[in-house]
DNA sequence: CGACTTTTACTGATCGATCGATAAAGATGG
DNA sequence: CCATCTTTATCGATCGATCAGTAAAAGTCG
């Protein structure tokens, strides 16, 4: 895996042209002539579209997911021994997120709109990739909302953590939707601006989950690894 | 628009096979297949792969919308003159998007998935066919919640019919990563049990945000570094 | 009524374009 | 020369769409 000038350069053109199309109807020659490269290179450098894809996830995914590992380790112990703020935690997860869905020099919308088809798909290639990447930091995240807020259960934190997420990634892929609606109101172009809004939403939610216990849903928290969902 | 036995056929296929492919993946042959008739009488009945999707997209959202602006049009008039209360606005507006996700005779998960990447969607064909269908029941709801929570700004109110949009519609889904990530703790299958978790997470956002009304309040105290080397 | 025409619903054959992928030859630099 | 990178040419498969033609129902008229 040599760090290629020309393996870089066609996995930028593969990002942006399967963020427009998805990955059906993003097609190798469209990649090819975005990257000003031959089609067949593209197979000499990564075989198949399928490998293509899944490098272009991966190399990102790495780098957003290293920066709230990295982030919320510095969190944690910072806090120590008592347990991060809750509103810390949720900018912990999101900061990185909304950041890179606003940088035009690591993919900025592309990579975005490319995730959000990502955590939501059901067809194989979605889910498997989506829980290859981003199951671990789910899980400490998930950790983490539970240590700083003990009255919230398992299943619950699981969902908030669903739901953070479910909010987050549109705004990374900006889709222009909230300035239509309130007439260029929202127009939610600044970091800052998104994390102010949506850090208070979710984390009122998330109390409002642990002080409403809701179904009757026991915790334990024993099994990590899991198959599929029955 | 004769209401035709085969048309419905057709529709409930191509409904499937594109939920499953995108409308890229999806070919008029596997869509032909799975109805049972041959590839041809698809363009008779629908002219072009464009407009066949379009119908998909019309039939549903006509039918969820329609059930949306009589629910809160009778929850105003029961309401009146008072506004009605948020628990109630939000459960309106979600209740027939999850029970649609949940009803297998009306396409159940495979309409939701449709309409999760219509909503997500950044190309021409996405943005077009969601504004068209769902702009009118989201003014009418952002309306809704600012005459029940007049502390709210109007930006707030969409960005918070939005993040509400954008936790129900996974949901609607149902990728199964809740129940992956929580174990099956979070299998969340039933209608009532979504409704009674995301309706209080998403009234407590609300509120927080008409508590909290700058629009420009950073969040600056754990800013992270992302400059590599400077 | 019965013969004729029109409309509707559907089918088999096939079009040109484009798809992902491969083989093999050419270029490049150590 | 050899290994790495890039190109040309091309494969078989599949794509959306169109065509002519057929069977049956519906409408028309003496």
């Amino acid at each position: 895996m040599a760090t290629n000038q020309t393996r870089a350069t066609i996995l930028d053109a593969a990002e942006t042209v399967f963020a427009e199309a998805g990955f059906a109807g993003a097609s190798m020659r469209a990649i090819a002539q975005r990257a000003g490269v031959n089609q067949p290179l593209i197979h000499y450098h990564f075989e198949s579209k399928d490998r293509l894809y899944a490098e272009v996830i991966h190399r990102r995914a790495a780098d957003i997911n290293g920066q709230r590992l990295s982030a919320l380790d510095a969190l944690i112990d910072r806090a120590a021994p008592a347990a991060p703020g809750l509103e810390d935690i949720v900018t912990t997860l999101l900061r990185p997120t909304i950041e890179l869905g606003h940088d035009p020099a690591r993919g900025g919308q592309h990579y975005a709109n490319l995730v959000v088809a990502l955590g939501n798909g059901t067809d194989e290639r979605s889910v498997r990739l989506t829980a290859e990447h981003y199951n671990e930091v789910a899980r400490r995240f998930i950790a983490a909302i539970q240590s700083s807020l003990p009255g919230v259960g398992r299943a619950d934190a699981v969902r908030g953590y669903l739901y953070a997420i479910s909010i987050a990634l549109p705004q990374m892929a900006r889709t222009g939707r909230a300035a239509a609606l309130s007439d260029g109101l929202a127009d939610d172009s600044d970091v800052e601006t998104i994390l102010a809004r949506t850090v208070p939403f979710i984390c009122a939610g998330l109390r409002a989950l642990a002080d409403e216990p809701g179904a009757t849903l026991p915790i334990q928290d024993n099994k990590l690894e899991r198959e599929e969902a029955g």
